[in-house]
DNA sequence: ATGAAAGCGCTAACAC
DNA sequence: GTGTTAGCGCTTTCAT
């Protein structure tokens, strides 16, 4: 029974429950006294009411902002395209939901983090997650977004971080493919100096040389088009080469696409393996071997960080498991 | 230079630009008069400040609300979870950011619109998207949002479409099938009770019918295992169908995968087509013919009506255009 | 064209 | 435990 007009306000709700408005508030955040009582009328009243906080008064004097913000950093701003990214703002705006926050997405310049300072001082910014950050631009993080701040991937003394064991994933994709026969295994790699890339660098040469064979890596970044340039040039360079490593699954895809273009067979020649298990990698021909992560789940455990505003551990690692397909 | 501490307010800027905070206002806000001395020394001050206003203060003071939701309708909470969502919300996350707003995602389930009431009532929501939505759910959205919501998908007398020509691609896709020689076009469908889905089978049935060939129809539900389903039973019912149309690049994907494992050559033996054009149509193999749609355009533009709140045309249709690729 | 003043709805000291 | 009170930062009449 709701009154026509404007939405209830506290003042509404305590005149129903007749208490304070003070009392009221004290129910509704659920933050300090109230006798059980004041408490049972104070929820009845606002049920009845249909009562709902003003998320824009309670962010006002508590200054703790109305919006999570991910920041996204690289060369260009066309690295907020990555499919990657949207997966991640949608869980994040899933977790959000219920508090009553939104999320905005912005791009930060790689080596640019004086961005980061505006967003610090932004009293609308109520949390902030990196994603695919760099060390330097960890280090320039304000200290005032402590607690406020998560890293999906590589983390800091003050900025907790949420990561795929990407090494060990790519070891295990490297070990699969040893294991099913393949003796000269390239990798096409991602930018140089992304952390999560150097990792699963370091992962295939440690497996590779432990197994005696030798190291084949060519550049790349991240993008199917990187995969099929690469492709070519693996091929140029060591044509024996039976098996390929691509650092993401967009990336293996267009060393698929190269490869039987130019007539060579996958898995027959030469096998192929993703990273990421992206939703449809499950679905293409051949079926993708690649590593799956749990992005969403990832997301959402970095988002209720920086809203649930608790102390979390420095590191969450999350499994990356090799999932064998058709591909290799 | 900024003062250490606090962030500026506007009785800083107004202060150091030796107005009131009501002039100071109008500048900022762009509304109101204002002399042009006074607007220069403001945003010369505001800039020097390195002054950001406070939205939650102005949501507050205004009732804008702080922050656009996107609704999502359907029978499960699962919804959330197609990628196609994650593209709407991260472009129009990516719209909000400018606003100072943020993005938040809910999942509407399909026949109980009283959850468009609840959030119509939150003064925190500046403005609604509603994603998937049926004719029931339209005639469900509250007066009072008039101006503040869009719909991705049909619209109504309150509710602004952006929309894509789901027949005119269905028809190119079909149409092209035709040219290329196919004869015995097979269709996986979507759940009946959406309307793109709707528009698509009647334009296949159109399309089909006009030139004198058979009507096949199994029914499918936009994913990729429905596509490997509805491709045995469409060899089964019709053995010599020489095109499966699918209803989205995942049916399609599926319905290949069924295809080439029951030892059907794509497109040799059959054609197949998808719809969307997701990022990865391009590079799987055979890389798929489908209809391309712009969908962040489309989330683009929705989500700048919802925040600009400037009247907009009851009706805003992108076209599907044709991609056609190997497997069909 | 500008300033003074009154709130928007809520929380948090602080007194009772 | 509960009420009183003083703002949070901004916009917006209403005088001037």
């Amino acid at each position: 029974m709701t009154t026509a007009g404007r939405p209830p306000t506290l003042e509404d709700v305590a005149r129903a429950a007749g208490v304070s408005r003070a009392t009221a508030s004290r129910v509704i955040a659920g933050t300090g006294y109230a006798s059980p009582a004041a408490r049972g009328r104070v929820s009845a009243a606002a049920d009845r009411l249909g009562y709902l906080p003003n998320l824009a008064a309670r962010a006002l004097v508590r200054g703790t902002g109305v919006r999570l913000v991910i920041v996204v950093s690289g060369t260009a701003v066309s690295v907020l395209d990555d499919p990657y990214v949207d997966r991640v703002v949608g869980a994040a705006a899933r977790v959000c939901a219920p508090y009553g926050l939104g999320v905005a997405l912005h791009w930060l310049p790689a080596g640019e983090p004086a961005g980061l300072r505006r967003l610090a001082e932004d009293r609308g910014v109520g949390g902030l997650m990196l994603v695919n950050t760099t060390e330097a631009l960890l280090d320039a993080v304000p200290r005032e977004l402590r607690g406020r701040v998560a890293s999906i991937g590589i983390g800091s003394a003050l900025v907790p971080s949420f990561d795929v064991d990407n090494g060990g994933g790519t070891a295990a994709v490297v070990r699969h493919l040893y294991r099913t026969g393949r003796r000269r295994i390239a990798m096409v790699t991602g930018p140089r100096w992304l952390s999560c890339s150097g990792r699963s660098v370091r992962a295939y040469r440690r497996v590779v040389r432990d197994a005696g064979l030798p190291v084949r890596l060519v550049p790349g970044d991240f993008t199917a088009s990187s995969g099929r340039t690469a492709a070519r040039e693996v091929l140029a360079r060591w044509p024996d080469t039976d098996a390929i490593v691509g650092i993401s699954d967009a990336t293996a895809l267009g060393v698929i696409d190269r490869l039987r273009g130019d007539g060579v067979q996958v898995p027959g020649d030469v096998a192929v393996t993703g990273f990421d298990d992206i939703p449809l990698a499950a679905v293409t021909t051949p079926a993708l071997t690649t590593a799956t992560h749990p992005v969403a789940e990832i997301a959402t455990a970095a988002a209720t960080a920086v809203l649930a505003g608790r102390p979390v551990p420095p590191t969450t690692v999350y499994p990356s498991r090799l999932v064998p397909r058709a591909s290799g």
